[in-house]
DNA sequence: TATGAATGAGGATTCATTCAT
DNA sequence: CATGAATGAATCCTCATTCAT
């Protein structure tokens, strides 16, 4: 939602402000986060910043849709490629593109920690509509037989969203370390960590 | 860290403060955390405030003790009433301990999701020595024949403490909810939702 | 003052920027009032206001100048419609013209109102002329014998015109109030409140 | 509604405070006046300022209740000094004391008459507490057999009280030229200016 | 002539902390 | 010990005007 004005500038510079966006709201929560610093990062008068947004929230929204592009993009195309592939395949399978190919920075794992907080609309809706995607994978597994048929969809979805945030947030894994992490999380989810006749 | 002034101060006061801080502190990150609010919700002179309290800070650090006792202090002290318990039964048994005897308050929840994002080193620690006493848990129950020996102890505790914050911060789920959904997740981790013979 | 430019300009937008400029400095003093707002409402560009108008203070006297017509020009040209009538006769006459057939906004008379603090050079010469036709009206009647000789002609016209701008604006009367209480004022200026025989 | 804090203040920083302001509201409207002007003329940090006051508008009604005072407490004293006395020489009286004996600041009269364009509720209230003393001695003075019974009362008090705001205000006579000019208005009000068997 | 991007000064307000009483 | 007054830096945001295209 900035200003027209915003997309006529220059790619570098759109570039610049959009960088300053992002590590102040990796460091940041909205409140805290500072119009000034992100200008001066940026090199520009604070007035042209009013120029392109409307206020700072004007900015965060902006930049919620941008990450959250990062974040939900892959799932939304790679999905199709494999038709067949199961809940879990996709969920690797989208984790290994995401994070192999695009390389996302650090800052947007901390962005997006700190939007859990803000628990905004605009994110709860993200994750809502991400969840849902999820859920449909999971009955289809269902359906399949591949996937118990009583076993809660939903709280499949969200195990594993949230130990994925904790795991790059938290503990700061890189990328190999986490997709490695992932998939004994995945296999523990699978087959239970239970020694057979022992419930 | 407050000044001993604050230990001799009635109980009345010292907890008025303390709930002040706990309002804050569950609303506001540390940097947005107003000593301002603070100090006119618990009706406290602002000099006073400086006596008890070196700054900001130190009322923070103090105040995350408080916190993370609460947390904390359940599971060093239940786990030794049933010695022979399982991991899985001391999670369930500590969980309902705490939720269901000490009804905690909402704002603790609140706060203790804030913290995860300070990554502070107080907080890190704590967390720390309360996952190395599941871990060791764990360990016994593998050796005890009920856990696979090759199962990772330590993302099995990162499993369900992060999705146990996650449900009860972001999703906000009451008390009883909350146990309902913990029984399922636990299910899942010891049973696995694939069905069997398809892995 | 504007610009030729102002002039060449169609009807239609010519009269969006004076609708917008009556909006906001019915609304806003001089220094309160935005030029941003002003274009925004006329939906004009920026540039092209600065080429309309030398700067704010250039829109505000041609706005001024404007005003004083709506105001004026009644009285300058009604008056002689009927040449024989008395100084009351003819401040009712123009009143109803003016309030009747012409329908004023409303703003217009905020516009006013607030032209009166400004005590703005241009004002005064507007109130300075429309005050010295009515003089000159209560003199003839003077001459004429219908008022008495030692009456203060000046203090009779500002009562009359304080009393109108302060009913018009601050108990915003509407039209037909507005006229009824003025018949009464000028028949307690014709006639007196005392008691007959009580001075 | 200043702080407690500010009562505390020694005499003659508050005079400072309140004559800063003062100025700045006999200057500006309440939008246009500037705290940072207020303070630096007032010569005291900003800081000072807003523990003193909440903010502008605590300033401001704070202000508003002290002119008012200065206008309305001699009119609710003063009267009962003269229980005959009229409703004219009530008004002569009362004017004569505030203006002669207090010697308000032209610039009392400057905030006075800005008041009346925001006719904030505050000013209203305090215009209709003394319109309404105003109305009783009229009532009381038909009664008497002084005043025309069928005279409209609040008429009487609307002419009197806008052309003794707009003389002082807008035509800036001192108080000597005031108090003749007032003398003349009633006179009007009481005897008319129609020659006699004019109407 | 039309346009809209650039700019920095100024606006109100909040804040944590110090220090004198 | 208790108190609360003093302070200036920092916050977000609006503005009128200029100028290059």
């Amino acid at each position: 939602m900035p200003n027209k004005t915003f997309f006529h500038l220059t790619d570098e510079k759109r570039r610049r402000i959009v960088d300053a966006a992002l590590q102040e709201f990796a460091a940041h929560s909205f409140n805290e986060a500072s119009i000034n610093r992100i200008i001066k990062h940026a090199d520009i008068p604070k007035g042209s910043f009013y120029q392109y947004f409307k206020n700072k929230e004007d900015l965060y929204l902006y930049f919620l849709d941008e990450v959250s592009k990062e974040f939900t993009d892959p799932l939304l195309h790679e999905k199709e490629m494999y038709p067949d592939a199961t809940f879990f395949e996709v969920i690797q399978h989208v984790n290994r593109e995401v994070l192999k190919l695009k390389n996302i920075k650090p800052e947007y794992i901390e962005a997006r920690m700190r939007m859990e907080l803000d628990n905004n609309e605009f994110i709860r809706n993200i994750r809502k509509k991400s969840t849902e995607k999820y859920i449909k994978l999971i009955e289809r597994d269902k359906a399949r037989g591949i996937i118990k048929p009583d076993a809660d969809a939903e709280i499949l979805v969200d195990m594993i969203a949230s130990f994925s945030l904790n795991e790059r947030y938290r503990n700061k894994s890189g990328v190999e370390e986490y997709l490695r992490k992932l998939d004994i999380v995945l296999n523990i989810i699978k087959e239970g960590v239970a020694v057979a006749g022992d419930t």
